[in-house]
DNA sequence: TTGGATGCAAAAGATTTGCACTCCC
DNA sequence: GGGAGTGCAAATCTTTTGCATCCAA
């Protein structure tokens, strides 16, 4: 909780119930769930929570680069609180999406590509994961 | 003409005027429209073409592998009928999806990441393009 | 002839916006 | 106190669906 509001404040956004509640859920939270998820989530604890500052947090923290949005899932968008190197999996029969680790040579601080100034790189993967292929 | 009439046939689907206009706007269009962008580009010509008759098309195309669905744009889904081995670069300015090539060493032929059986990958690069960069 | 394809409009799903009220700093 | 944040509902945007009609094979 107190990791919460001390990132709060460092990103230099206000202190609110809604967001330390946002910051904790999402916070560990390995699905890469979507905003209906984690407002879902949330409001069983906090009835009343709006999806607009569901919406409005989210991506605030996706400005500052605290999670990161994936576009992954062809449905929805989905976050991550994740930020460290790694890929994703799309499971196309369950809509799960797994981490993955893959060491491709890729990138490793690569700027610019076709000229074009990179900020930011998804490796997406899509199939049918092992636990639907099984069955 | 002749060859999407032939090619239509292979895939098994019916060759209707429609379709025929689908193929033939997206064959050797490089800028990854949007379904949308598709429609509006054909009811120029075929006025009364409906939304619904574009959605499906794309959809059978992409099912037959014939076209390519990207998850790239986070508002839209995008369409690319080059399939061969390339990745993609988005202007978050301009919202323009520029195709490049690089050769990461990536994937020649993996099958399976994580247990997981793969059927398509896209590496997208995310930024400012190099006409935004410059304005 | 007949099942797939089309057009239209309505519906669904995700996300954004306008605005009045609230409360953090 | 003031401005950012919130809740609510309506609006927007993209995509899907239901259904009657149509037409390619």
């Amino acid at each position: 909780m107190k990791d919460m509001i001390k990132k709060l404040k460092e990103i230099g956004l206000k202190v609110t119930p809604q967001r330390l509640a946002i910051l904790e859920i999402i916070k560990g939270d390995r699905t890469h769930p979507s905003a209906e998820k984690i407002y879902d989530r949330i409001s069983r604890k906090y009835p009343g929570l709006s999806f607009a500052t569901v919406y409005s947090t989210l991506s605030k923290l996706v400005g500052v680069g605290e999670i990161q949005e994936l576009d992954i899932d062809p449905n929805k968008k989905r976050f991550d609180p994740y930020t460290s190197v790694h890929w994703h999996f799309y499971c196309k029969t369950c809509k799960k999406v797994y981490d993955v680790d893959y060491d491709s040579s890729l990138t490793p601080g690569i700027k610019k590509i076709g000229g074009h100034q990179i900020d930011s790189i998804q490796l997406n993967f899509k199939g049918v994961c092992k636990h639907c292929t099984h069955k």
